[in-house]
Formats: structure tokens, sequence, C-alpha cells
DNA sequence: CGACACATGTAACACGTTACATGATTTG
DNA sequence: CAAATCATGTAACGTGTTACATGTGTCG
């Protein structure tokens, strides 16, 4: 729910078309989140349905289309500007998914994978790094995105490191045990097969 | 592109039905990235049709309808397993969207936003970090999961900071100026109607 | 004119969520 | 039997991506 709150936002300082608040929403965060221009069409019939937005159909000579935000699309604007949200269910890591499950995939090395992983962290934040080095001065809005991946993936690096360090001590079932039938295997496969009618625990 | 192939993953240990996978998948991430059914069904779908499993109709005398887990899929597991992915456009973070327009955004304290949106993550933070505490000592599942909430989060706080140094140090154009005419504002609105088929500039 | 960039739009798909419908099985 | 739970499935919608189609304006 990103992109639409961010379009209304550019719009509440002037009428603006399509491929204009794509340029201007890029101008922001460029290089690092692009934004493709279909969503900005569809998102905008939806804001416009939802009476967020108004399509001005004067105001403008060329092919353009030119938007401008409504007295409810304000007030949603600085409703969702003034309220954190995003509590519940954040957004699924695929790299923690990855490592957890990871662990219960037979003849998978948990601790190469995490190190394979971390040396491509560690490039990626470089790429970040050197960004930022060569943007201007007076670009605020491009110092701040690279400094947000940075510090995500800094963070992303330091859970890896504690991961590995947990992993060390508490050694999952050794996954792949070659000689001996791996009994963990067989008793995981039962309740599916052999108790197919019993239940699976009660949910919260 | 992750619960695909976290169901792949959990399929490698032996077939499995739809709602003992989700069973099993949130008794590694449970209380933190619940994971609806539906999706368990319909992304099983697609994992059959692009032949990564199977459907075993027998091998179960219930309703359930058991999985199986390809050679193909096998590769693709292992495939992505091993590959660090997601470098090219990682993604949007809305906080930081949010404090990104709403630096434009006429009318709007950024310092509070930032103040308030703080207060509330470090209570989420909390959250986390007495799930964590509360969590069996042998439940890795849970404190990886926990872990990497919690250090994301400490990474926007951190980010949150680094931006309220910066806005400090650059005050962006002050949005509201009631008596002046603000020029910026107009010369922003200028390219859409005023010079509306001129060129916006070359991308990339 | 023809090539090119601007500008809008749509189609198709993957993924994710919420909600509802439908059986089957267990249990009071 | 009736209610509850297990289990599967579908519908509708939002969001996001890729790709294509269609005009329109400028410029060599």
């Amino acid at each position: 729910m990103s992109v639409r709150h961010a379009l209304l936002a550019l719009l509440s300082d002037g009428p603006k078309y399509g491929l204009q608040l794509r340029q201007e929403f890029e101008a922001k965060t460029g290089e690092v989140w692009p934004l493709n221009v279909g969503q900005v069409y569809t998102t905008l019939q939806r804001l416009e349905r939802d009476g967020l937005v108004e399509s001005d159909d004067a105001e403008t000579d060329g092919p353009q289309k030119g938007f401008r935000i409504t007295a409810a699309g304000h007030g949603e604007l600085m409703g969702w500007l003034r309220t954190p949200g995003g509590d519940d269910a954040p957004p699924r890591d695929e790299l923690v998914i990855k490592v957890l499950v990871a662990m219960t995939v037979p003849g998978v090395d948990v601790a190469e994978l995490l190190q394979v992983h971390r040396r491509h962290l560690l490039q990626t934040m470089q790429r970040y790094t050197r960004l930022k080095e060569s943007a201007a001065e007076d670009d605020l809005g491009l110092a701040l995105v690279a400094d947000a991946e940075i510090f995500r993936l800094e963070a992303v690096v330091r859970w890896l490191d504690a991961a590995d360090v947990r992993l060390k001590r508490f050694p999952p079932a050794p996954a792949a045990a070659p000689a001996a039938p791996a009994p963990e295997a067989e008793r995981r496969a039962e309740p599916a097969a052999r108790r197919p009618r019993r239940t699976l625990g009660v949910r919260s």
C-alpha cells in the first residue's frame, strides 16, 4: 500500500499526469526502487474510482491526463502519514525463510549457504555505498534511500551471523545420514500417511 | 517467491497435504509470519502445473490430497537454496517512502512524524523481544524469526535517526510559506501545465 | 515522411489476503 | 443426529511485473 499513498502525496503538490508521477517518484528513489508505469495508471484508476483523485480533462492541451487530489484524498493522505501502520504480519524475508527451511532439507550445508549469502549481501551493500558516495551532496532523497537499503542489508548480515552462532550451538538434526535409514524421515512422513484422519492440533 | 519454494522444501522431506504444509510452515514462523491456507492450495496448483510436485491420489484414505516433490522440483529447490537472489529492485519500505514524500507535502511536521513512528517501532521491537524470551529454549525457528524481525526493526530505527540528522542539516524546502508564494511549488507544477509537450528527460 | 520519444492504456500473470462454499470425520 | 473440526477449494480483490498496443508530438 505504499505506491497508492505515494502518488497521493505527489499530487498534493499540484495536478500531475501519469508519466510525470513516475518521474517524480523515481527522482526520489530512482535507481534503488524503480516504479513501473503500468502500475501508475492502474493505481490512478483505483484512486479515481475511490474518489481520492479527480481527472482534470481540461488543464492540459497535449495527450496528458492531469489528476488532482480531492479533499477525501487529502484526508486519506494525512491519515496515512500520521498512522504508523503495518504491525501485523510484517513482510516475509526471503532469506530468513530460506535458512529456516534449509535446516530441514537433506543434503544442504547450511553453514555454507549462510556464507555464500553473506558474501553476496556485502557486495550489494558496497554497491549502495558507492551509489551514495557518487550522489550529489544535495540529493537528500537518494542519500536516504541508499541509507535505508544499506541499514537493512547490514541488519540481515548481523542476523546471518547470529543464526550461524545459534546453529553451531544447536546443530539441527543432521540431515543426511547416508548409511543409516534416518528414522526422522519416517516419523515425519507418518502423520499424513498412517493416521490421516486424526486431528492436526488446535490452531490459536 | 518465498512461499512457493518453502513449500517445495517442506515437501522434500516426504509427501504432505495442504493443511499440513501450512501447519509445518507456521511451526517455524507462526506467530510472526502466518501463512493463509488459500495460498497454500493455489501455490500447490501452480507447482503441480509446472511439474515441480505431483499429487498422490492414492497414499491417503481420508479427504487429504498428498503432494510429492518431483526431480524437477528438487532441482528447482536446490537452485533456489544455492542462489543468493533478489538484488534488483529490493522491496520498497513503506516507512521510507512515507518519509520521502512527507518532505514535500505541505503542512506536515516531518520531525514529529519521525518521532511518532520511532516510538511505534520501539514498541513493536519490545513485543518481539518478549515473544523471544517467552519461547522455549529449543525452539530454533521462533528464535531465528524473532531475531530477524528485531534486527530489521532496529535497522529501521537507526535509519530514522540518521534521517533526522540529515533533515536537520538540510532543512527541506519549507513546505508551507503562507505569505510568500513559494517559487518551488510553481516550478514543480509547470512542466505539466505550461509546457505539456516538451520532453520529461531521458530515462536510463 | 519516417523514426523516435512521449503518453496512456490494457492483457496476462504471480503473489497475497479475505471470505465463502463444500465435503468428510470426529465427537458430544 | 447435530455441532465442531478438519480439509480442500474457489471467488474477488489489491498489488506488482512484463509485455504489448495505440496514439501524439517533435525532429531529422
